[in-house]
DNA sequence: AGTCTCAACTGATCCGGTTCAGTACCTCGC
DNA sequence: GCGAGGTACTGAACCGGATCAGTTGAGACT
């Protein structure tokens, strides 16, 4: 039916001959009226169209029926990170079922995202946030303590105060990863690692610094700022110690590719002389020659499970920290043993 | 100041001894109070950490103070593309100014779209919304223009019937890029398209018939669905013609970058025997080797203007179609004379 | 027959803003 | 010294839902 003009409840109870009162009620679910009133509220609701309108909804006490989600990075990197695409529409999965929109805020540090946090919390306009990027002694978990909005960290463990957190086990897999590159006899292996500070940074670099010790390989550790043109760099002077390493890990796929292009660059075989490894898969490892060898961790699956606890924390159950199913190594072409 | 509860206009009326009206005039630059009055109130709900609620606002006939976007693509190509976290960006550093927040939904098909815009409505939701990947007849706009649902349309021109329109010069550029190929003694190329039916594809490939035509060139175009598996695909098939063509252009950057890759597998030199080219320049085009020339389109500040014609829709001003600045060609290493 | 109970519903109030119809007071002109 | 006109404000209604204290009427029990 073509609906031109906004439908009310207190339309629908003037044309049932009921109280404002008793629409509610039927709409809801809530006991005070009769089955069949209950039946015929919600078929006239059906066919006139009616939406509960979500600012009177949320003025009365309700809930604001949203979701907040503020990026504190550069418009670019965000542009080249499929992470933050597949973990929101996992997200969106979840929250369609129970009617939850998602609000978005690009900033560009913590502060302006602190600041968003307050507003949002004054105006009401969001019933909970997702907290990403999570860093060590971050800022940003005392506000949300302070405010209690209602908050799920996309990160940990650790770090993340009394808000309860989802992540995935990267330690784990890094374990895995590290033994399948000693297993195929390389000796030195590198990391070229993402953003000094952010936690899953520093849980990998912790996890990749005790396995290569256990195991007895020489490792090395670069940090940079997750760009290509960092990965390139970092690539170029790994490749140009008196000794370099058989084996680079990425922590992110263009990082990876880079590396590929500066292998060539320099006349390094791939995976002949140097085998590369990428941090989350996608597609850009499958299109490179060689494809990447990559850790893949199912991040809408991740999304999901976020938003399914943060609505549970709505709804007042007891939400506890979660882990998120492991990563698994897709082996390509980019890892080999060492000539 | 560290904010515990909720600060209402009510008690800034308080402990200002002032009505709630006269607050409200105060806070909104109404005439009716005085402007010592104005400016204590004004000071006062900025030592309070007062926010409007959002749904108050919302209810009382003002705004919702909220612009939807919808995304009808699969999870998978939208962490691909760099275009929409640009956009998105983009549409934030206008909105920011003026307190609209980004509603967001990933949705998996037009019906659930146009679901979604009805829902939208009627939950008086959003104050607007943008519309993209525009189709030639596409169902989204008639619907919008019945709900009246203050709406930009990010793309065009045509199709989009009394909406307004934002749109980037595909067809301006394309005479730019097919003479330059054509200045370099290209004869044969070919285009490896995005999806049929999407607007802006079939404008550049009409732009691309017309010039090539004029200028006397051998042209393909071979229409896939942006995923670098069909990129592939079209251009081992292009490459393993009797005559292939000497250059190809690709609708995106993965397509392009996996077109790099069927070169090498094949034992074409790029650019020696094949020119490549992307459509939308990214950081991926720089990092493959060779790197890649690509048509830049600035898409941040096509956002920005998107949502400020948004805004000046809502403010009564009269928007008309707008075209955003040319994109620029970026030459790189991959294309070249065909020996 | 009287009372008690409960289901089914009504009417009013509240949420936090905006807005409109008044009202008190001041100033000005004559 | 009185009305006109304007400024600065008050009080109440309103937006569209949720919710709570009552009210009504039917059926059960004594």
């Amino acid at each position: 039916m073509r609906v031109t003009k906004r439908v009310t409840i207190a339309d629908i109870a003037e044309k049932a001959g009921l109280s404002k009162g008793a629409v509610s009620y039927a709409l809801n679910g809530q006991p005070g009226v009769s089955e069949s009133t209950r039946q015929r509220v919600l078929r006239m609701a059906l066919e006139m169209g009616w939406h509960p309108n979500s600012a009177a909804k949320a003025l009365s006490g309700a809930r604001a029926g949203a979701f907040g989600l503020v990026m504190a990075r550069s418009p670019d990197t965000l542009g080249i990170e499929p992470f933050f695409m597949k973990l929101i529409s996992g997200m969106e999965t979840a929250m369609a079922a129970s009617q939850t929109a998602l609000l978005l805020q690009v900033v560009a540090d913590h502060d302006m995202e602190i600041a968003t946090y307050r507003r949002w919390w004054a105006e009401r306009r969001v019933d909970g946030v997702f907290l990403i990027d999570l860093r060590r002694d971050d800022r940003r978990v005392p506000v949300l303590e302070e405010l209690r909005l209602p908050a799920m960290v996309v990160g940990g463990p650790g770090h993340h105060g009394t808000l309860p957190g989802v992540w995935i086990d990267d330690a784990g897999v890094m374990v895995v990863v590290v033994e399948y590159l000693a297993a195929l006899r390389h000796r030195r292996i590198a990391r070229v690692a993402g953003v000094a500070g952010m936690l899953h940074t520093e849980l990998r670099t912790q996890a990749f610094d005790e396995v290569s010790a256990r195991l007895g390989l020489e490792s090395t550790t670069v940090t940079t700022d997750y760009t290509p043109d960092q990965g390139a760099q970092a690539t170029r002077r790994l490749l140009s110690a008196a000794s370099p390493p058989t084996a680079i890990m990425y922590d992110n796929d263009v990082m990876a590719v880079a590396g590929v292009s500066v292998a060539h660059e320099m006349g390094v075989d791939v995976p002949g002389e140097l085998s590369i490894m990428a941090w989350d898969d996608s597609v850009l490892c499958e299109i490179v020659h060689p494809p990447l060898t990559a850790v893949d961790r199912d991040i809408t699956t991740y999304g999901t499970h976020v938003a399914e606890h943060l609505l549970a924390l709505l709804d007042g159950q007891q939400v506890s920290d979660f882990e998120n199913a492991p990563p698994r190594l897709v082996v390509r072409g980019s890892t080999a043993r060492p000539r």
